[in-house]
DNA sequence: CAAATAAGTTGATCTATATCAAGAAAAATA
DNA sequence: TATTTTTCTTGATATAGATCAACTTATTTG
């Protein structure tokens, strides 16, 4: 499970930014536990159902969030940094979704209980909790959008401006998972995603080789997301 | 547009269990603005993409919420008490989602900055509205494993319990819509519906005529859910 | 109440994508 | 490096559900 450090987590006075409060000169709040942890790529972070005795805090890497049902999985999102499991805080104390690693990641473990007083006790927090809450609702709107209204292609142009936009912030990248990874973001076949690859390779929208890939055309594919 | 009656919100006592802290003997929040009003069934409450000036908590009666997305629509939830609209609280001040009514409804209007000032002053305040999300985003995993994992049958028994569970609280009721707009709840076209409820009736789970509807055996509707 | 219009049902056909099967390429192992 | 194993791709076939068309049943309107 990697380096457990407890109350090390120095590095989250840049990140974490909810932890201060600007108006109050950034003094960090007291009392809220919290330990840094690594994954290497591929690990669980979470299980959906498992007891949730902290959220966590995004500082390096990747992670995908999925919820799984009859031995399928549907990912969710795919996250780079803030906080993940927030849903898990108040209404349920079991994980709503699974998390793995996508890359080896390093974040900080936020235990719930000390977390929850300190939102109990300092109304800013909670308005930022509310916040990333939204934030992630929202995001997760589009997703409905694209899974339920659009075909293959427009999911799997989805995904890759998704990894252009939200996660590499470049055009060219290599996609961090397999290809069956990559079809089941896209809820497709891995055959069926290999053939909508081809044919965007086709029309030059996309060149690839393995898993290096480069976004050719990026209003076009901008476009198909469009119009499905 | 109905009746407008501001300031007149006496009976948000009773349901808004948020606007008092009994933690401090139920004393209400001031400064809270809200006016009621009333919708028809039919009527728009407010449309995806406009400007967000209140969120509405619902007092009596059924609202659904939708995404519109190149001239499709996505049936989100059905809606008979608690909040709607917090999440385009904080994030963006444009309606995240559309709502209309299904049936005659009436809701108190919060007007958005008295309600936000209200948590930035009141932590506890904060903790009931993350809740109250958390819920919602619950109900919405619940829905993206319903729209992506189950076939026409699945999505349909999901409706039907959902009515049966959340909104009528009996097996026995009248389906508040048309069934052009069932089909849109679970994304299927009028036809394909159509023969799922013929199916049904044939293998005896459930009964109907027209719009009355009689779950007969919710045992195994709820298998069908399960299993899809 | 009759006529017109809309809503709902049923059957026939079509289509997007899954599944199955085989071969090619890449990665892991010896 | 050779061999095995896994991943990826491509083609053939199957299938769930959409669309189209016709008919029936409600609902609305004059």
């Amino acid at each position: 499970m990697g380096l457990l450090i407890k109350n090390s987590c120095e590095q989250c006075k840049d990140g974490m930014y909810c932890f201060f409060d600007s108006a109050l000169g950034d003094q960090p709040i007291e009392g809220i536990e919290h330990l840094e942890m690594r994954y290497s790529k591929g690990e669980s972070i979470f299980k959906q159902g498992t007891i949730a005795p902290h959220i966590i805090f995004m500082k390096e890497g990747i992670v995908k969030t999925f919820l799984e049902h009859n031995d399928r999985r549907q990912t969710l999102c795919l996250v780079k940094n803030g906080f993940v499991g927030l849903e898990s805080m108040y209404n349920d104390k079991y994980f709503q979704y699974s998390v793995t690693a996508i890359t080896d990641v390093s974040v900080c473990l936020i235990e719930l209980e000390s977390f929850k007083k300190a939102i109990s006790e300092n109304a800013w927090l909670g308005v930022k909790i509310i916040e990333a809450v939204n934030i992630r609702t929202m995001h997760l709107y589009e997703r409905v959008i694209t899974l339920t209204q659009k075909q293959a292609p427009g999911r799997v142009a989805d995904i890759l401006l998704c990894l252009q936009d939200r996660i590499f912030e470049s055009t060219e990248f290599e996609i961090p998972c397999s290809r069956k990874e990559f079809a089941e973001m896209a809820t497709l076949s891995p055959e069926s995603l290999s053939r909508v690859l081809k044919d965007f390779k086709d029309e030059e929208l996309i060149s690839f080789e393995g898993k290096q890939i480069k976004i050719l055309d990026l209003k076009r594919l901008e476009m198909i997301s469009m119009v499905s």
